[in-house]
DNA sequence: GAGTACATGTAATTAGTTACATGATTGA
DNA sequence: TCAATCATGTAACTAATTACATGTACTC
């Protein structure tokens, strides 16, 4: 699916950049909630794409000889990347996540065992969806304009708030099943 | 972090399972939503559990001389598994989403091609989300006992409605966004 | 008899992580 | 001068996908 490949595009395209400028925007906030990266990962694909004629370097010495290739997108590269930015696609039938594999097979752990999970997975959710509203009431108190970068940083952003909120919506769900089952519903509890 | 392995060994530690079972498993309305093997990787690995000895089998005949082989669990992977299952471990700063990382670069398609690409994806996830619905009222209509498998049947089905339920309302103001500006929040309209 | 589901494997490739390896620049 | 950051690469391994390959069983 080539997807690093388009999202290193994606960036290029915005401005020209250096393999750690990129391994440092797969790590910032707007992106790191949804793609990522290591630079080991980084490095070969830029070759990639250099041999592919999608990007192209200058070789730029910054301060007494320390050389970095600064990557620019090429005619070529802008097309591909336009191309799969177009493509209108299935969505996902499987977004992986541990923790619900976890809750899955919740039936092999005691009520407690199961519940510190639940408490311990819901307070890191609470942070990190309170670190996010954070920034999306900072940065976005008013909406960006449109063709600008900083639409799709708040649209993604708004969306990793959303995602949070949910998520630890559902946790607490989990939580009050566990703790009280459900109102109304007299549960059965074996053990 | 051998997810899949523990993925499979908490499958044949509810009951004894061949690995097509098991890709079956994996292709089902409960465990699609977050986890995925294909066959190609899950009879490596069954190989791989019976030499760590987590794993064994037999080979049962099926109609005249088909064999197939019933995998179930070893006293020592139980333990690997429940050691596993217990594990308090921090949430993932990433959950890999590709059409999130469209949006992120929507600046370089014009504003109906991007409306386009997410009246479709809101079509698909309205869709998915009505069907998930569906499966959670037919089939937990009363909310089931703990420590059985529907119990976590139950709740990953729950969160996996959330889930959508979300993404579509994101999608929905993603178009409002883009449709309208924000309510009060008069909009540039570069173009 | 045909088509679908059951059943198991390998090969080749792509994607991603962790570890190894090195060196320059900047600011406190 | 020390630590953090900037900067680039490779090696080894693990994870996952797509394609190749084969054969049986069941149901219409």
């Amino acid at each position: 699916m080539r997807n690093l490949k388009y999202a290193i595009l994606g960036l290029v395209n915005r401005e020209p950049m250096t393999g750690y400028d990129i391994k440092k925007a797969f790590d910032s906030r707007g992106l790191t909630n949804f793609w990522h990266a290591e630079h080991s990962q980084i490095y070969p694909e830029m070759k990639k794409l250099v041999a592919e004629g999608l990007v192209e370097y200058e070789t730029v010495i910054r301060g007494e000889k320390l050389e970095t290739k600064l990557y620019r997108i090429t005619p070529a590269g802008k097309k591909d990347f336009h191309d799969w930015l177009r493509d209108d696609v299935e969505i996902e039938r499987t977004y992986k996540d541990v923790f619900r594999l976890r809750t899955f097979f919740n039936e092999s752990l005691s009520q407690e065992e199961y519940l510190k999970l639940l408490r311990s997975q819901l307070m890191q959710h609470r942070q990190k969806r309170d670190m996010l509203r954070f920034y999306l009431e900072t940065d976005f108190s008013t909406l960006p304009r449109f063709k600008t970068k900083q639409m799709g940083d708040y649209l993604v952003l708004d969306g990793a708030v959303r995602r949070e909120t949910t998520y630890v919506e559902w946790l607490e769900h989990c939580i009050d099943v566990f703790e009280n089952g459900t109102p109304g519903e007299p549960v059965d509890l074996i053990e």
